[in-house]
DNA sequence: ACGGCGAACGTAAACGTTAACGAAGGTAAA
DNA sequence: TTTACCTTCGTTAACGTTTACGTTCGCCGT
């Protein structure tokens, strides 16, 4: 194999200077169409690739990013942002800066969020949009000025966004279905709690969930769904009255955030062993509720993954112009009182990150990790 | 916060040249001890990081890196290897040589392998280390030599690897026998079948199977586990005899790569639809068995991320003289037949990475992948 | 005293890209 | 014609590290 073309190469080429070369490659100002169209022809039969070290130890220029996303009161989004911090910080390389920009609630402050990111002049927007609809004007803009925008968590379609990463929704519910299935030996009563189904990442799980109970284990029951809009008093009222409305349902596949409101209902209604509860997420109230099996799994969406995986790609498009695709689905861990304990270690040892250095080779310019 | 701190800072502050500071940091020759423990000093107060775009764009040597693994009759390798390619694909930046070494069987021509990427004088190995004794010498001498070695899927214990990269094999065996609790019921029989007790991966997972299983079932009872030492049909011919003897199992988990055979048995013994398969990996032709239900779940390794792992730890330690851990463990998937229209989608996709480009503001420079 | 020889250190040219500045040439206004 | 001002392009100094090569020294042996 040659060796790798650079600028100086399609310059002699054509018998210009880098300088044109580079201006033409970036669609600055100051050349001329037809130089412009030769250099663009003879940089792709050469096939011409940046050197990105030498771009970057050209231009000292730091990258911006905005983190918007709900305020860490469920660890899920503190994990986030500790993925991104963390994909962030191994990118040694570059110079990104990370502002965040959180909001109390779901949709309460999200738009205004956006908007400062966007006065701020930032460079790109990793974003979680819970209300869709009215972040839609200001991502609309945001694409028109070639500000690449990452959906996390959930999608906001229509938007231009450069890309979304998320768990799998389909497949989440399918295995919760499934599991379901399994573990109620394919009869029984079901019902499904969630958020709302005007978020696209629920109407999905819900989706999934249906499709695969009634196409695999036909003999069972799926009931209405309990929609709880985030708020835990409701979460328990709307259980309460499902609980006792179906005296003889089998199991729930808990959706929601607020899942601890739906354990308690269940227990004030004495159904307390009886119900196979498949819920979402893990955080530290969910614990005890595993270890005690009143739960018998849960699915895990690996909100850290989410993150490391939402910084990834915009900086990969933020560099090199491309990303690695419009659509990052992660598959869900499934978390069980067997492999719980593995779990919480796994995180523990995440959050407080040991790095690990080799003495005998490790270059004494690295002496400092040690402290 | 200040500017980065560099090579000229320390040089200046020291009153000597950028090169002694360099060759005393790099441990290189002509550095008097007096001077290269001052410039050590200084570099750690000043807190010097190097900066490696630098450090790449002026050397121009290119890492080579041997990848030892078993012949691809399994996809299991053949995705590990992938992952791997992919890795260092990503990495635009480096330079990096991946040679492939594999040796047809577990354990046969493992050590040649070894010893032939050592003579080529590469600067780190990613193996899998089938036999852990046979490699010891050899990696032993790696490790005085520096050169790093990475193991992926098992662990080479005390051979002075630099890293291990796994699946949380404790974790699967627990995650398995959770699984095989509730969807019997908490009561049966069950047995394993594995390669063999020597290798460390499969042992844990039968430790781990065991132990959460009498723990969380203790009505279980769990019967004496099948080797098969890869032989499919010693996979065969146990099985069918373990079948013979307790017609009443109710429940085997199948820890080896040869789990048709298992499954083929169980046919032949007229035993199909009365137990429940717990199996390990995802291949072709578990597909079927899958969508049959014939296999309940499956625990899929994760061979394609096992090589992404692999490979950045070793070029992180070759760049930076750091990795990440010396143990990294993922979590296992689990496959149901709900979830494996997503999965093999999933794999489909993976395998074919279409690499989305965003046109507005994409530089004409990458035109070229369009194409 | 001379040459030779290391050890210890300085010097400067690479590496490929970016961006600020300058120099041609042409056109339009004075 | 001169002045001013564009457009188009060339020139060059950064960016921080690596590395080959030069330069001092002091020391030894003849």
């Amino acid at each position: 194999m040659t060796r790798k073309t650079k600028l100086l190469d399609i310059a002699e080429a054509l018998g210009v200077s880098t300088g044109t070369v580079h201006r033409a490659l970036h669609n600055h100002p100051g050349v001329s169409t037809m130089t412009k169209t030769r250099v663009l022809q003879m940089a792709k039969t050469l096939g011409y690739r940046p050197n990105l070290a030498a771009r970057y130890l050209s231009s000292k220029r730091n990258l911006r990013v905005s983190v918007n996303t709900l305020q860490g009161t469920t660890s899920f989004w503190d994990e986030v942002r500790a993925g991104i911090s963390e994909e962030a910080h191994a990118l040694v390389m570059e110079n990104v800066e990370i502002e965040y920009r959180t909001y109390p609630r779901l949709g309460e402050g999200e738009e205004e969020a956006f908007e400062a990111a966007l006065k701020a002049g930032v460079d790109g927007i990793i974003t979680f949009p819970s209300r869709p609809k009215s972040l839609l004007s200001g991502m609309r803009r945001a694409s028109r000025s070639g500000i690449p925008v990452v959906c996390v968590a959930t999608d906001a379609p229509n938007t231009g966004r450069l890309a979304v990463v998320s768990i799998d929704t389909l497949a989440s519910g399918a295995l919760a279905a499934d599991l379901m299935g399994r573990f109620l030996g394919g009869k029984g009563k079901v019902a499904v709690t969630l958020s709302s189904l005007a978020i696209t990442e629920h109407a999905e799980k819900h989706k999934g969930f249906a499709s695969t109970l009634l196409g695999l284990y036909p003999e069972m029951l799926l009931q209405e769904t309990i929609e709880d809009h985030d708020v835990e008093s409701e979460a328990y009222e709307k259980s309460s009255q499902l609980f006792k409305q179906h005296a003889d349902l089998a199991g729930v596949y808990v959706t929601t955030e607020a899942s601890i409101p739906v354990l308690n209902a269940a227990r004030d209604a004495n159904l307390h062993g009886k119900i196979t509860f498949i819920t979402t997420d893990l955080f530290p109230a969910l614990v005890p509720e595993i270890r005690s099996r009143a739960v018998a799994a849960t699915i895990y969406q690996r909100p850290r993954t989410q993150g490391r995986m939402a910084f990834r790609v915009l900086h990969e498009f933020l560099v090199e112009g491309e990303c690695p695709s419009f659509q990052s689905t992660l598959a869900p861990h499934l978390v069980m009182r067997g492999n719980l304990d593995f779990f919480l270690q796994r995180q523990s040892l995440e959050s407080s990150p040991q790095r690990a250095v080799r003495l005998q080779s490790a270059s004494p310019e690295l002496v400092e990790y040690f402290g």
